[in-house]
DNA sequence: AAGATGACGCCCG
DNA sequence: CCGGGCGCCATCT
């Protein structure tokens, strides 16, 4: 049924995968989650799948520069749930230095070991 | 099959 | 900071 939703349906899965990857009070671009994907340069098929598959948390995903694509009310409500979410706006775009989701980084405490040796005294 | 479209991004002026 | 123009790429007309 259905098969809409891309000839690519990795595309979509890896896409989807890395949007939920986002945390709460965090945010990320089209662009950095195309290649987080593996899609380097399909920013605008983050959009769609956006558009397309249910569930996401699509606030959390903003243009280049930290600003919002999104036109009309939804931009006004994309402002809005992001801004219960505590990510806070400077003017019309959000301070991605302090922000951004950072992928591959260890998610917090998936540290492999151990911090490091201790390095004795001094 | 050719052109238009889009929740994009980057470079210029 | 703000447009304008061009490159991207799967879909849609």
């Amino acid at each position: 049924m259905t098969r809409e939703l891309t000839s690519k349906p990795d595309l979509v899965t890896a896409i989807c995968d890395a949007i939920r990857r986002i945390p709460r009070g965090r945010v990320s671009t089209y662009g950095a989650i195309a290649k987080e994907a593996g899609y380097p340069r399909c920013a605008r098929h983050v959009g769609r799948v956006l558009k397309q598959v249910e569930g996401l948390p699509w606030q959390r995903v903003l243009g280049s520069g930290g600003r919002i694509s999104l036109r009309g009310e939804m931009a006004l409500e994309q402002r809005f749930l992001l801004y219960a979410e505590g990510v806070r706006f400077h003017g019309r775009k959000v301070n991605m230095l302090e922000f951004e989701h950072r992928f591959g980084r260890p998610g917090r405490k998936l540290a492999t070991h151990a911090r490091k040796p201790p390095l004795p005294r001094k």
